[in-house]
Parts: C-alpha cells; structure tokens; sequence
DNA sequence: ATCTTGTAAGTAAACGTTTATTTACTTATG
DNA sequence: CATAAGTAAATAAACGTTTACTTACAAGAT
C-alpha cells in the first residue's frame, strides 16, 4: 500500500493558514489552495472530508491546539497570582509573534459562526481548553486574592487585552517604529493583574 | 426621475447585516442578499460599486459609525477617569446588546484583511475614530491619573475586554441563564480601570 | 389641471468564471 | 500485486457582475 505523504498534509495545512491570513477567510477555496499547495483537489479530500471539516480541523487542532501548548508551557497552577499571568502573557506573545498565520484564523474564531460553534463543541467535548489556566484562577478565587468571576470572564478581564496588542504588534510591524515591546507588554500585564486583585 | 426608494436601501444593508451574523462573511453573497432583501442584484450595484464597495461601506459607515455616535452619547472628555471609562463601557454595552448583527460585522473588522485595511484607511482619512476618547485620555495622561501608554494600548486595555464580554453576552443568549449582567460589567469596568492608575 | 417626456431606479435573465466536490484513471510501496 | 494515495479533468451549482429592458415620477408644455 502507498504511503500517506506527510509533507503534503503539512503543506495543505501551512499553505491554507497563509492564504487565510493573506487573503481572508472568505478568499479561501478549495482549488486555490490545492493549486498553491501543488497538490490536486482531491488530495485534500482524502486527508478532509469537506471544506468545513477543513477548516475545523485546522481550526482545532492546529491552531487552538498549538496555542494551547505554547501558552501553558512550563506553567505551574500553583505560582503566584502576578507570576503565573505573567508567565502566560509572555509565553502566548512569543509564540503568537512567531506564528502570525496561526494568530490570524485564532482571530476568525470569535467572529466566524462556523469556527464559534466548533470551538464551543471541542470546549464542552474535551473538558475545556486551557484547564490548568482554570485551575489556576479557582486557586486564587480560594485564597481571596482575587476577584470572584465566572471563568469567561475571568479569561476575558485577563487576555482578551493581550491577544489586541498582539493585533497591534501585527499592525505596527508593517509601520516605521514598533510600539508593542515586550516592555509594553509586561507593564500592561502588571495592570491587568492588578485591576483583578481583591 | 424616479426617486430611490429608501426602503430598498435599508433593506439590503439590514438584511446584508443579518446574513453575516447568521452564516458568517464568508456565506454572503450579492445573489442571496438580493434575493432576501427581495429585492434585483442590479439594484444592489446602484448604490454600490461592488461587493467590496459595499462590505466597506457597511463596515465603516452603518457599523462603526453607529457605534461610535452609541458609544459617545453624552460623554464629556472633561469628567473623571472613572465616571468617563463607565460612561464609555454602559453605552457601548447597552448599544451592542440591541444590535447583535452590526456586533458580528464589527468583529470581522479584527479577522478580514478587507476590512483592517479599510478601517485603517478611515482612521487616517477622517482624523479618527472616537477622537474625544483620545482626547480623554490625553487628559488623564496629563493630569498623571493613568499610566502613560500610546493611544493604541490604552483602547486595547481599556476596551477590548468589553468586546469580549459583549461576545460572552451573545454566548449566553442561547443557554440556561445569563452570566454577562450590567452588574458584571460594572465590576469589570472597575477593575480594568483600577488597573490604568498611576 | 392634464398630458407628454427625459431619466434614473429598478427588474429578469443572462454572462463568463469560479466554486466545492467527484469520476476515472495512474502511481508507489508493504 | 493488492491497495490506498495521488492526479487531471470534469461536474453541476453558485458566484460577482452586466445586458437589455421596464417602471415610476418630477418637471416643462399645453
């Protein structure tokens, strides 16, 4: 039996985040994408049972997935409340900075229903994305130290702001002075966390 | 000369609003919004040039600027940093709460490069958006109330986790109760400002 | 007051192109 | 040499946009 070619899988993949964040979701097709990625149509469909399968996979696996991992790497639910945000916020922007095409459907996800839907299935399918981050905010709820929020809004008060400055960081990039520094970003950490605390 | 029915206007900027929340930007096409606006694909591209020209047109004039006049409503640059950033927030949170459609299209503002660039194009075309809001801020800057960010990190840590909050809003719409109460978003208005001082 | 009439608004149907997906065939390898 | 991976070409449907025509009305002439 012939083996499956896995640069071609890959490169299905990297080439339809490219085109996604070049282009726009809605200038996504199926032969476009085959013809970039030197691959015929129907190599994608044996990989993907359709177009939005495609794209929830890509969605889900991929990008969620691959944030989730950069995000909660080396962090421990168990730091303190200023260290433990702080750790997330930087992991989450070196990856993102490093990963615009990612960052770019990541963003997609809020506003696509297609993509929101997936992304409220997968949460309620595999406990949730993210747990230790839950974990961790349960812990600090405990000990008093912050707040007393529902989850998302938890989520929301704390990175909902860092994932805007990563659209900056973006933005300013293609301008002649950068503004979003790893500086910037720490400060604003530093107010976000303190806006949280009891 | 026959006069423009303004009814017919309306209804395909409504229903064009509608379709993008409903199936996503990327499931609206000029055929089926004539059809649902009941109304001929070329009387579409009277008052439009183009699918972009209306996208475009929509995003910049029927969206953001009737978000912008919500969110300005008897707002003065010239109160407190507390009572101004609440002001802000309870108007734009009671704006979006009644325009769910021109909330979905104002989020596609963030993912398609379409709009970005348009935004953008605006933004430095008609001086800004929101000017008395950088004329707010501006002011505490000055008064040493707030910490000292560029205008660009300042909206982002000021107003993005309301977006987001407004997004869990619509969440919620769906399921058993409600957690993104005018309560709520009083408290996180609080803390994302609490967070700013100096 | 009523009747043309010029003109932009509006329509139905069609344009060529692109879309997602499939069919019929070829290729590579355990 | 069986079999799944892969291809080139084709499918019907949907796409953005245009063509050829009709409609409704403000304004000037009667």
């Amino acid at each position: 039996m012939r083996p499956k070619n896995l640069e071609k899988e890959e490169a299905i993949r990297t080439i339809a985040l490219q085109i996604i964040a070049e282009e726009g979701l809605e200038n996504l097709s199926m032969q476009k994408l085959a013809k970039a990625a030197n691959v015929s149509p129907r190599t994608i469909y044996i990989k993907y049972e359709n177009k939005e399968d495609l794209l929830i996979t890509l969605f889900i696996e991929d990008v969620l997935g691959g944030y989730e991992k950069a995000v909660l790497e080396n962090f421990n639910p168990e730091v303190d409340f200023n260290q433990g945000v702080k750790k997330i916020w930087l992991n989450a922007f070196h990856y993102l900075k490093e990963n615009r095409n990612s960052f770019a459907l990541l963003q997609y996800g809020k506003s696509s229903p297609l993509l929101n839907k997936a992304f409220q299935k997968a949460n309620i399918k595999q406990g949730h994305f993210f747990a230790p981050i839950h974990d961790f905010l349960q812990l600090n709820v405990a000990k008093n130290i912050i707040r007393d929020f529902p989850h998302d809004v938890h989520r929301a008060m704390l990175f909902s702001p860092l994932l805007d400055l990563v659209n900056e960081y973006f933005d300013y990039k293609e301008r002649p002075e950068q503004i979003i520094t790893e500086q910037i970003i720490l400060e604003c950490c530093e107010a976000v966390t303190k806006g949280m605390l009891k």
